[in-house]
RNA sequence: GGUCCCGUAGUUCAAUGGAUAGAAUAGAAGUUUCCUAAACUUUAGAUACAGGUUCGAUUCCUGUCGGGACUACCA
């Protein structure tokens, strides 16, 4: 290598944290050749580069398409001209190019590849961007305090913590939230069954989480509510009325009444039946590896919103029915008319949110608040961030929905009503099971301590249900099944940590540090892939973080491990043919399990050392 | 009724308007004296329907059919 080359290496990889991707750097040479070879101003948006399809020769394709109509020139001669220019002009980076259809193949250097190898392969750290100053606030999880998670809670949870994760190693600042919302009608159900059927009964005297004692209350109400209204029926009410006259609603809407006057037995209660539920929801979130930085109750928040009303109607933006109630009118964005504010003076839902908000930017001075909410509040998160707006809130602009959709099952949307909902709790606990159970079948870490054992199965466990959850689109529906579901094969978490396990068995062997330099000139197909795919990290995180869409992580990398393993099953690390062809592959082995467990971590998933 | 979202292999998911629509499972056929077979290889299989825009459409537009969410003085 001559010596100048050199130092054209060293300064592309001087700065790893900051390096650019190399199609971020070849833009701006196709964006220059054009203008020189035709005096054309085109954006780097502009242009089309994708990874050349496998069965044509090169690694990035440049498609040609848009450029032939303005020049009038066929795709076939200005390829050819575009491609001799990059070559000649850049002949460190590009070693080739051949031009099909309307499609411009290049070829990277060898030397490049191997260079970003050499420069990356033992940072952890490779693919983390500097601090940008921003801050973001992430908002998830903000469960009720009437009934334990449930499988959709913990899709909303691996996506927030994930995707703030991604953030984070974008370069922003994160602080986690969550509003838990701890009052309200639903909360004194399980409060006025526990009074009717507890017996003075507790989670310590009956050895019960939390959570799921005050669940079992919230679903005594509802049994009980129904056999009431029956009752009522029976005796000649319509549904209707005996919806209304049910003794237990009517002491459920009188316990309200009594809550919000803070009447001393009630909010004993209160106080009491909320502390088991967070009892039970610490121990689930400590599981699972949630965390928060700031946590709302709604009980402090819920009246934080009056403050906007006077403010709404001064402005203009909202305004007084006859009867006293406070509207916004929204029709003119295609919305309808949204009430702020009831005739009794009392605040709705989205009364609170307009103050929860402020009130988060004024503790927090975020730049963006994100909200993890499912997809069907679209229509609530719309009106939120629209009247905020209309009141000229500086923030506004900084809340972004993001929304989800709901995990149904083979039967359908889960009802709590219909017993169809699957327990986060029972979930684990299941797929542990599953791990444990295979695990020793195989019986590859019969040595491994009890200790070691019961950490390495939540490992597998969490790994694979974090993975099904993140591994789709947040925005799309998606269907879990019960039967299906369980599965440790193919496109999982455990197929990725199992990849991680086994070069880490590589690595073992390997005594002392892998060296720097690895010396050799070329790469064969599979080792190229490899590094190929290795160099994308770094962008597939700022899509992840950019799109809020932790499954192109997830996505990237199950591709990577699948990548690794046919390169693995083809070439043999530790009897490569030659010392150099030897330390190669043990650079790309460190760098493939690097990579691994960092974009694993930023799903919340552990890999092992072993399994 | 109105607003919005979604229809891709048997099933669960991919595909910034770009090359022959990718994976995974389930199906068929193989691979273990050699770094962990929770692996690898081969094979078969799909864009709901009808138009339109475009050099080029799973992607954009219109319509039809099918599924879902929202449309509370509940949260």
């Amino acid at each position: 290598m001559l010596i100048q080359e050199l130092g054209f290496w060293f300064r592309k990889f001087a700065a790893n944290n900051d390096r650019m991707s190399i199609v971020s750097e070849i833009r701006p040479l196709i964006v220059k050749e054009l203008k020189n070879l035709y005096g054309l101003n085109f954006q780097e948006s502009d242009l089309t580069i994708n990874s050349t399809n496998p069965e044509f020769e090169g690694d990035y394709t440049l498609v040609l398409f848009s450029f032939v109509k303005q020049l009038k020139k066929n795709p076939e001669l200005l390829g050819n001209e575009i491609g001799n220019a990059l070559l000649k002009n850049n002949p460190e980076i590009f070693t080739g190019y051949n031009v099909i259809k309307g499609f411009l193949n290049l070829t990277v250097a060898n030397n490049y590849w191997i260079n970003f190898l050499q420069a990356n392969f033992n940072n952890k750290e490779f693919g983390k961007k500097i601090s940008n100053n921003q801050k973001v606030m992430v908002e998830y999880s903000s469960p009720n305090t009437n009934k334990p998670l449930h499988l959709g809670h913990l899709r909303n949870i691996f996506l927030g913590w994930s995707v703030a994760q991604a953030l984070k190693e974008s370069g922003y600042e994160i602080i986690k939230s969550c509003i838990v919302n701890d009052r309200g009608v639903h909360i004194c159900k399980s409060m006025i069954a526990w009074q009717l059927f507890a017996n003075g009964a507790t989670p310590q005297t009956t050895g019960m989480k939390g959570d799921h004692f005050v669940g079992e209350y919230y679903v005594k109400f509802n049994d009980e509510f129904k056999r009431q209204v029956e009752e009522l029926i029976t005796q000649g009410k319509t549904k209707n009325e005996a919806e209304k006259e049910a003794p237990i609603m009517k002491g459920t809407q009188q316990m309200l009444l009594d809550w919000e006057a803070g009447k001393p037995d009630v909010m004993d209660l209160w106080r009491k039946m909320n502390r088991w539920v967070y009892d039970g929801f610490d121990v689930t979130y400590k599981r699972i590896g949630a965390d928060f930085q700031k946590m709302y109750y709604e009980s402090n928040t819920y009246l934080l919103g009056k403050q906007f009303v006077e403010d709404g109607l001064q402005q203009r933006v909202f305004f007084k029915k006859e009867d006293g109630s406070v509207w916004i009118d929204l029709t003119k964005e295609g919305l309808d008319e949204k009430l702020v504010i009831r005739k009794d003076g009392t605040s709705v839902y989205i009364t609170q949110d307009l103050g929860l908000a402020q009130q988060k930017y004024e503790e927090f001075k975020y730049n963006q608040s994100i909200y993890v909410i499912a997809d069907e509040q679209n229509y609530h998160m719309k009106v939120l961030k629209l009247i905020l707006k209309k009141l000229g809130k500086p923030y506004a602009d900084g809340i972004y929905h993001l929304s989800y959709g709901m995990v149904e099952l083979p039967s359908g949307r889960m009802k709590s009503r219909e017993g169809t909902v699957v327990d986060a709790d029972d979930m684990i606990d299941e797929m542990v099971n599953v791990a444990k159970n295979k695990t020793e079948e195989l019986g590859k870490v019969k040595d491994f301590t009890g200790d070691e054992l019961i950490e390495l199965y939540d490992t597998i466990a969490l790994g694979a249900l974090k993975f099904f959850l993140l591994r789709v689109d947040p925005k799309k529906r998606m269907i879990f099944n019960p039967e299906e579901s369980i599965d440790f094969h193919g496109f999982t978490g455990p197929f990725v940590q199992y990849t991680h396990a086994r070069i880490k068995s590589i690595l073992r062997k390997q005594s002392g540090v892998v060296s720097r330099e690895s010396l050799v000139g070329s790469l064969l197909k599979l080792e190229k892939n490899l590094t190929i795919l290795l160099e994308q990290y770094p962008t597939i995180i700022e899509q992840a973080a950019v799109e809020y869409n932790p499954s192109v992580i997830a996505i990237y990398v199950f591709d990577l491990a699948k990548s690794f393993n046919t390169f693995y099953t083809e070439h043999s690390v530790m009897n490569a043919e030659s010392e150099e062809k030897k330390q190669l592959r043990l650079q790309l082995s460190e760098m493939t399990a690097n990579v691994i467990a960092s974009g694993m971590s930023l799903l919340g998933i552990k890999v092992p050392e072993r399994m």
